[in-house]
DNA sequence: CCTGATCTACGAAACTCTTCGTTGAAAATA
DNA sequence: TATTTTCAACGAAGAGTTTCGTAGATCAGG
C-alpha cells in the first residue's frame, strides 16, 4: 500500500496553503497578489515555493493552461491536525489539556469559543469523533 | 526597558530542554546520556548545540566546575505557550477551538483529560487565567 | 610523573529554508 | 510584425540547523 504522506509544510509553505483554501486552485499570480498585499514576497520566491510544494507534494499542479493552477493537495484540517500533534509530541508529551491550557492563557477567548469547545468535549466523550 | 527574549527553540533544541525540565540542571554529559538512550546522538553534537542554546539566552550555564552545568532559563509552561501561540497564529487563525479540535481527533484522550479540560474552561470563563 | 579519560572549543560539512536574479519561451499588445 | 508583458525554469546565494571530527586543556589512576 503505497500511501503517501506528504511531509509537514514550512512557515512560508503554510502561508501559501492558506491562500490556497481560501481561494482554492490559484495560479502563481493570484497567491503572490495575496501575500504581497501582506509581505514584501517577490513573485520568483512564492513561483519557487509553490513548485518544491508540488514536489514535496503537499499541492496539485494543473500544467493545461500557460499559467499553471495549484491547488492544496490536503484539506485545512488535515494539515492543522498533523501541526498540531505533531507539536503534541514534541513539546507536549502528548497531553492534549496540557496544550489547550497553554493555548488559551494569556488570551481572551470568546464565550463563543468557551461554548464550542464545551461542546466539543461533549462529544468527545461519548467516543464520538468530532472529525474522524 | 531591555527586556530579553529567548528566541523559539528549535527541535533538537527542544529535545534537549525535555531533559533540562526533567532532570535538572545537568552536565552535557547527563543530557547527552539521556539523549543517546532513545536517539543515536553524537556528544560533540550534544554539547555544541547546548552552547549554541546558551548563546542564544534558551538555557544558562554555570561554569565553576570544569564540567559546566546547564540549566533551562524558562520554565516548561513559558516555552510550551510561545510555541503553542505561534502555531495558533500561523495554522488556526488564532482560533482555539479549532486547535483544540484537531488535538484531540484521531486520539484517545483519557477521561481524567476530559474533566481537567472542562474545569479549565470553567476557570477561564470567570475571566481567571489558570496560568498567569 | 605518565597515560588515558574527560571535557570544552573550534571549525566545517551537509542539509534545509527562503530569497531572488536571469533566461528564454509564450502570449498580448501596439 | 515588432515590442512589451507574462510566465516557468534554473541556479545560486545567504541564513539557520544539525551533525561530528579534531585539537588542546584538565583531571584521575597507575
Amino acid at each position: 500500500m503505497p500511501r503517501f504522506k506528504p511531509p509537514r509544510p514550512t512557515a512560508a509553505e503554510l502561508e501559501i496553503l492558506r491562500v490556497l483554501w481560501e481561494r482554492g486552485p490559484s495560479t502563481v499570480r493570484d497567491v503572490h497578489a495575496a501575500l504581497a498585499r501582506e509581505r514584501g514576497t517577490g513573485y520568483t520566491t512564492v513561483l519557487k515555493l509553490m513548485q518544491i510544494m508540488a514536489a514535496k507534494g503537499l499541492v496539485e499542479r494543473d500544467e493545461s493552461a500557460r499559467a499553471h493552477v495549484y491547488k492544496a493537495r490536503r484539506a485545512p484540517g488535515q494539515t492543522q491536525r498533523q501541526l498540531v500533534h505533531d507539536l503534541l509530541d514534541r513539546a507536549f508529551g502528548g497531553s492534549p489539556s496540557k496544550l489547550m491550557m497553554q493555548a488559551l492563557s494569556g488570551r481572551k477567548a470568546s464565550a463563543s469559543e468557551i461554548t464550542e469547545m464545551r461542546q466539543m468535549l461533549d462529544k468527545f466523550e461519548k467516543g464520538k469523533d468530532p472529525l474522524a
